[in-house]
RNA sequence: GGGGGUAUAGCUCAGCUGGAUAGAGCAACGGCCUUCUAAGCCGUAGGUCGAGGGUUCGAGUCCUUCUGCCCCCGCCA
């Protein structure tokens, strides 16, 4: 519809331009909003406002001679000229309703598009390591990653999602030591407690279960506990996979699924670390200082160079990551977007200059990265700290088992991943039926009771026949409905495009609202066929966006509440 | 000190890549259930968009300075 509109308009500058009234040498872009008044028509262009100045005209005049050279169009009912010189296009009702049409037809394929052509992306979240449960900000980057997901499969690429973890570095080495402390029967309180150990109770669960021999089945990996406190290999073993398969749980209650694991070891076992250290250095960009090994990163806009091997041997996590996104570049993924937490800020350029540094046919700014800001999280009035080694943490699970799935991802992917968060535990639980995501859920439940009832009635709704009545749909409410649906494939464009999928969440929110607006005004199962065929097809149009919608935020549509 | 983010109603947040009179939820106040689900609707009240400068027809939105808050700045990950 933009485009046709904005077609139009290119031809009448044309027109304008050969009969001399416009300098020819200007080609602008035209741009076309929605509007947001109702009495400023559909849609607006500030064409005449941005030539103006070069045209050396007022804007309302040239606005004039714009409309008066504008082609006829059968979906343009009216032009006007507004405020300082917009030109208001008041869309043919028809045009209007053909939305509904197009939404009964494509079902849930409405809002969907072939943009990403079939180019596979890959999307890594969580990416937790294996040293305890998930917490809330581990689940905004589940919730917004998954969301980003759905949203690039909607638009037609060929996504896999990934999650990374070290299984194998110092963090995990301080794991095993704090299972095996209390598998000894220590606490973290007893002098001869880890320095760096795990403090959290949990610990002590997988102590018990690595004692009793328990098996665990994670979804990459799978051990028996061997029962000795003095096998720290076994222990480690052990408490990783019991680790993985708790945020196995978490993640499945979360709704949220990976295509694969991928291990930092593996890129030791495969030599790929090697490689890559190797190729930096035969590519001239690494010096050796205090013992240490450098990449000149600066070379590639970082702030100071980076160690990737240390004095003592071994290397920073620095290098497996930059070996990790070639292996990801060698997957033949020319898209890559990274969703972390923003206190991994800094890891970006690295990763990035490292990359450079390669030498190879990467882009500089490849991958993407959508980093979200912290989770806040407050209970009883007062922020509580997170820390995994105090072990004084809210984890996911706690919020999916209290507030519930729906709700707990609606509330971390509803708001911008550059917007800091508060999760307000006691809000959150004690008003739980306040929470934005059933009244979203309440339109859904409403539209599909009004078939139900239908049914009741002994009526009966057969879409082909609503369609030839969608004239009867006139009211302001419904212009107001009809015009926020036709909106809905360009925000989900919107936010795939741009790794925002908190604009799927502010959109449901108007469509809920201007249908609720609607329900309460207007009655469907009207006695009069031709009017009640109308509106049942407006409010199960309606009813698929949101579902469609839901969809893409993870959340569940329920038929009844 | 350097880098990134952020600042919008009492609170939590939107604001569609610069548009017309800045929006919603919660909290407050007043109405609406004999009628398709009241987890809803309608109305009232609430704002110098952190502060100053700049860019232009036009700024919450872009640039700049300052201030506050959050996060990073390790040969930890």
């Amino acid at each position: 519809m933009k485009e046709q509109l904005s077609q139009l308009i290119q031809q009448a500058l044309d027109t304008l331009v050969a009969a001399g009234e416009l300098p020819g040498d200007s080609r602008p872009e035209i741009n076309i909003d929605r509007t947001r008044d109702p009495s400023h028509g559909d849609l607006a262009s500030n064409i005449a406002l941005t030539l103006a100045r070069s045209a050396g005209k007022k804007p309302r005049d040239l606005a004039a001679m714009i409309c008066a050279a504008l082609p006829e169009a059968p979906f343009i009912s009216k032009t006007e000229i507004a405020g300082p010189g917009f030109i208001n296009f008041f869309l043919s009702s028809g045009s209007s309703q053909a939305v509904v049409q197009r939404i009964l037809e494509q079902g849930g394929q409405y809002g969907c598009s072939d943009a990403g052509g079939g180019r596979r992306v890959q999307v890594e979240f969580v990416s937790a390591n294996p040293t305890g449960p998930l917490h809330v900000g581990h689940g905004r980057g589940a919730a917004v990653g998954d969301s980003i997901c759905r949203l690039l499969a909607a638009t037609g690429w060929s996504v896999a999602s990934e999650f990374y973890y070290n299984d194998a570095g110092a963090q995990i080495s301080n794991l095993a030591l704090s299972v095996q402390a209390r598998c000894r029967g220590l606490g973290p309180e007893d002098p001869e407690w880890p320095e760096d150990g795990y403090r959290g109770d949990y610990i002590q669960d997988v102590a018990s279960a690595y004692l009793a021999g328990e098996r665990i089945d994670a979804e990459d990996r799978h051990v028996a506990g061997l029962g000795d406190p003095d096998d720290l290999d076994a222990i480690r073993e052990f408490a990783v996979a019991y680790l993985r398969r708790e945020q196995d749980l978490d993640l499945k209650a979360f709704a949220v699924h990976f295509d694969q694991y991928f291990l930092e070891s593996s890129l030791y076992d495969s030599g790929e670390v090697e490689a890559t250290v190797a190729r930096l250095i035969a590519n001239g960009h690494t010096y050796e200082q205090d013992g240490a090994l450098w990449l000149r990163t600066t070379a590639f806009g970082d702030d100071k160079d980076r160690v990737m091997r240390k004095r003592e041997g071994g290397y920073t996590y620095f290098l497996p990551d930059v070996a990790y996104h070639f292996n990801k570049w060698q997957r033949g993924f020319e898209r890559v977007i990274n969703e972390q937490g923003a206190d991994h800020h800094s890891t970006v350029t690295r990763v990035r200059a490292g990359l450079q540094a390669l030498e190879t046919a990467i882009p500089e700014g490849w991958p993407d990265y959508v980093l979200h800001q912290m989770v806040t999280v407050m209970r009883d009035g007062s922020e509580v700290k997170l820390s995994k080694r105090a072990g004084s943490y809210v984890t996911l699970r706690d919020l999916i088992d209290e507030v519930g799935c729906d709700a707990t991802r609606y509330f971390l992917v509803a708001r911008a991943p550059s917007s800091q968060l508060t999760f307000d535990i006691d809000l959150a639980m004690s008003q739980s039926n306040d929470n934005p995501v059933y009244y979203i859920q309440y339109a859904h439940a409403r539209a599909c009771s009004m078939q139900r009832k239908l049914a009741e009635q002994g009526w009966d709704w057969v879409p082909q026949r609503s369609l030839a009545a969608l004239e009867r749909l006139q009211e302001d409410h419904e212009k107001a409905l009809l015009k926020r649906l036709d909106q809905y494939p360009e925000v989900v464009a919107g936010a795939a495009a741009a790794s925002e999928p908190h604009t799927i969440a502010n959109y449901l929110r108007e469509l809920a609202g201007e249908f609720h607006s609607w329900y309460n005004a207007h009655k469907v199962l009207v006695e009069e066929q031709e009017l009640r065929d109308a509106r049942l097809a407006l409010g199960e149009a309606v009813r698929q966006v949101i579902a469609n919608g839901l969809q893409l935020l993870g959340v569940s549509a329920p038929e009844t509440m």
